[in-house]
RNA sequence: UGGGGGAUCGGGUAGCGGUAGCCCGCGAGACUCUGGAUCUCGUUGCGGAGGUUCGAAUCCUCCUCCCCCAGCCA
């Protein structure tokens, strides 16, 4: 897995002891089919395990009996599995119930939890607004013996759905409104497909989640980002039940949340998901057209390729939209290795060739491989008087450009003869209903004696081929993201994303294992439909096209009389840049602190951070305050807000003075006080210890220049010939090589010094 | 509007004070019995404005834009 944040963390805290090894989990609910959305997840939590060692369950999260159902959990564990990873354990929130509930009493006898009693529309109108605080239901106060009694007369079933509620006393108040008591327990008096009627309260996923993870000894949460929020209810149950009903003190669970996938002209929404197979625009989840592991799976895609579409894809925090070429990319390389070359005629046109023996049958030797996929393996291609080619191969008047048969053109059929178009029969509508082409028989393996011909076509034989159904796929949606806008998702349907049309193979794939998956030369990859192949005759899905450099050309020329018409976009107008007005008295500090010399920029933070003026004020009193206020405001301020004591005032003072006598470098300065920040150490001591001085002697470091420049002489010359960035890299090496003791601009002297004398010479 | 996140080539993603890299796409060329594949070369980017620094995508300040949160869904 290459590097992302989520790396990152697991290598620091495994570096820092936090824990021995790793566990992730897969935490689907079992409502809805598993999609390539969820395929990030997958191969993220089971891909990190597998890197570090660590171990990866799969967890089903299923405290909704209303929604759930064992035909899910059944084709999660399928896809799971089809997707190439074995989870280490197979887990349900649904049999943590008891635990759940007593967790849940642990926080009532702790007075963090309490039954509430409002409806439904009452707690919401309690929680308040994003900008108004929520008020404390009426029943915030009860007792905890009376929260007892009342939580443990839901959980026997006294009360109807909806009669109360369990919630965690936090705060009604905070501006995170995940905060403000959420829910933790709910009635509901409905049979769970695993733990049958056992229950009728059911835990929420806030609850169920973090406690779930400490449980399984889960090191590193991953979820998507919608979760940020929920983070604080996370961290806030871990912390008061650590160490307690069997939770381990520590280490505990932290969560992480990293964006969803997101991509092109396709859906990613479970509920609208099921919303196309019960609308019936769609054939069910696994419909080849579907973004689901199943659909995918059914189309012919391999777990292959989605392994890799996720691995391109990378893990970040930002919402983005993924292009679906990528998936298609991803698709195309992993078949081009794997699918023997084989002929088949979507749309078939007929073509008699007049000058080969009527009855005659050739066999024809042709490779499956094409000489740049390194495999072996042939099979027998018949070959006859009447063949069939693509109608797109034929154009009566072909636009520039066109490779392929035309009128008295020239086409080579593929591992076959060259042929030329002498006549175009045609119907009473004037299509074109048959060809009448002669072929050169002294080019077989050979191009024609007056020259190569530009274009190759593929084609079956009239009397051999076999018929079949060719399903070809495209996009769902007619737009890149059918969610948006005010319309619904269901008119952004693609009316094109199935069509069907019957045509014709070459024999050869009838003695082939049913799940071969071919190129058909051309035309892209396709292999039988698992459901439907068999029943009626051969049906091929079409996996996905070849990339198809013609069509785009095509396209091009056509869009551009398109767009010349186009109007030019509107010129967007700057807005104002607005810096926050100072008050009466920031404003007498900031005139103060620029008559002293400070910099506008510095002196504008600190008018308007009492915090870092006290600090600069105590560091000044012995010293200049103008070089110590952009200390102050760049390098301490983050520290000085957070309220960290760690370097005192005079201690900067001191260490700034170095910096001033010529003892140390501005660098080495900054190296040293985010050491003494972090381990509350006294800077100017550090430098002492480490004995750091800085390298200005320009004998000192003219013979580690010079060796820099010898052993780099292309970076030297690209450097003379104006690549200034390359002045970082040998300053850089430099920094390196004398631990960061150099004085930069020194080198950079001697650089530029070195970089004539030994050109010179 | 309170809070929480985010912004790097056309799209995706790395980079953690020292040469802005990789993948997809795109463009040109080579090769080719697939207008495929392969190969070579090229292409444009650090949201904006200031500041710190010899040196900033990276540190500081301000601004702009985008996403998430007011389910007894997950």
């Amino acid at each position: 897995m290459s590097p992302n944040f989520i790396t990152s963390v697991i290598d620091e805290d495994l570096k820092a002891g936090r824990y021995q090894t790793i566990v992730t989990r897969f935490p689907p609910e079992p409502n809805g089919y598993l999609h390539i959305g969820h395929a990030k997840s997958i191969c993220l939590n089971f891909g990190l395990a597998l890197d570090y060692g660590g171990a990866c369950n799969l967890r089903f999260d299923d405290t909704n009996p209303e929604t759930e159902d064992p035909e899910y959990v059944l084709s999660i564990k399928k896809d799971v599995e089809w997707l190439g990873f074995k989870w280490d354990r197979e887990l349900y929130a649904s049999d943590y119930f008891d635990q759940l509930y007593e967790f849940a009493l642990q926080l009532i006898k702790d007075g963090k939890a309490y039954v509430d009693s409002l409806s439904d529309e009452e707690i919401g109108a309690y929680r308040g607004t994003i900008t108004e605080p929520g008020r404390p239901s009426p029943y915030r106060g009860r007792t905890v013996e009376e929260n007892l009694d009342l939580f443990e007369r839901m959980r026997k079933g006294e009360f109807p759905n909806g009669a109360h509620v369990l919630r965690a006393k936090i705060d009604l108040a905070s501006p995170n409104m995940k905060l403000r008591d959420p829910v933790l327990y709910r009635i509901v008096h409905a049979s769970h497909y695993r733990a049958g009627n056992k229950w009728c309260i059911y835990p929420l996923y806030d609850f169920a989640h973090p406690l779930s993870d400490a449980i399984e000894g889960v090191s590193h949460s991953l979820c998507t980002l919608e979760f940020e929020n929920n983070r604080a209810i996370y961290d806030w149950l871990l912390e008061n039940l650590r160490g307690k009903c069997g939770l381990p003190e520590s280490p505990r669970p932290y969560q992480y949340e990293f964006a969803r996938l997101n991509l092109d002209y396709t859906l990613m929404s479970k509920r609208k998901l099921l919303q196309l197979v019960q609308g019936g625009q769609v054939n069910n989840w696994d419909d080849p057209r579907m973004p689901t592991l199943s659909g995918l799976r059914r189309r012919g895609v391999t777990p292959a390729a989605i392994r890799e579409f996720i691995k391109r894809i990378g893990v970040a925090k930002a919402n983005s939209w993924v292009d679906a070429g990528v998936l298609e990319a991803a698709i195309r390389d992993d078949l081009n290795f794997t699918a023997p070359r084989v002929l088949a005629v979507l749309r078939p046109l007929k073509v008699v060739i007049t000058n080969f023996p009527q009855g005659r049958d050739e066999d024809l030797e042709a490779p499956y491989w094409p000489h740049d996929v390194p495999r072996e393996g042939s099979r027998r291609l018949p070959f006859s008087r009447e063949i069939f080619i693509e109608q797109d191969d034929f154009a009566e008047n072909p636009p520039k450009g066109f490779h392929r048969l035309f009128p008295g053109g020239r086409v080579r059929l593929r591992h076959a003869y060259v042929i030329r178009c002498d006549e175009v029969l045609k119907d009473a509508s004037g299509a074109v209903t048959e060809l009448r082409c002669s072929y050169d028989p002294d080019t077989l393996g050979k191009n024609p004696s007056d020259g190569a011909v530009k274009g190759t076509v593929h084609w079956v034989s009239a009397p051999h081929a076999v018929k079949a159904e060719f399903r070809l796929y495209d996009r769902l949606f007619t737009v890149p993201n059918p969610e948006e806008g005010e319309s619904s998702f269901i008119e952004h349907l693609n009316p094109e994303s199935l069509v069907c049309v019957q045509g014709l193979v070459e024999p050869s794939v009838l003695a082939d294992a049913p799940d071969t998956r071919y190129q058909f030369e051309r035309l892209g990859y396709f292999w039988r439909d698992p459901v439907d192949c068999g029943k009626e005759g051969l049906v091929f899905n079409r996996i996905v096209t070849l990339k198809d450099s013609w069509a785009k050309t095509e396209a091009e020329s056509q869009q551009r009389k398109a767009e010349s018409s186009k109007p030019a976009l509107p010129a967007t107008g700057h807005k104002p840049q607005t810096e926050p007005v100072l008050s009466a008295e920031q404003l007498a500090r900031f005139n103060r602190f620029k008559s002293q010399g400070i910099g506008e920029a510095e002196a504008r933070v600190l008018a308007r951070e009492p915090k870092l003026e006290a600090y600069l004020l105590e560091a000044a009193k012995n010293d200049d305050i103008r070089g110590l206020a952009s200390w102050v405001v760049n390098e301490l301020g983050s520290a000085i807000r957070a309220g960290e004591k760690a370097v005192s005032p005079s201690q900067l003072a001191q260490l700034v003075a170095l910096v001033k006598e010529g003892i140390i470098t501005n660098r080495i300065a900054k190296g040293v006080l985010e050491e003494a920040i972090q381990r509350g150490a006294d800077p100017a001591e550090l430098v002492k210890q480490k004995g750091l001085r800085q390298l200005s002697d320009a004998a000192d470091l003219e013979p580690i220049v010079e060796r820099l420049i010898r052993q780099n002489p292309d970076k030297a010359n690209a450097l003379r010939g104006g690549r200034t960035g390359l002045m970082g890299f040998f300053v850089g090496q430099a920094m390196r090589e004398t631990g960061g003791r150099a004085n930069a601009e020194v080198v950079q002297r001697l650089v530029n010094q070195k970089l004539n004398d030994i050109e010179s010479c």
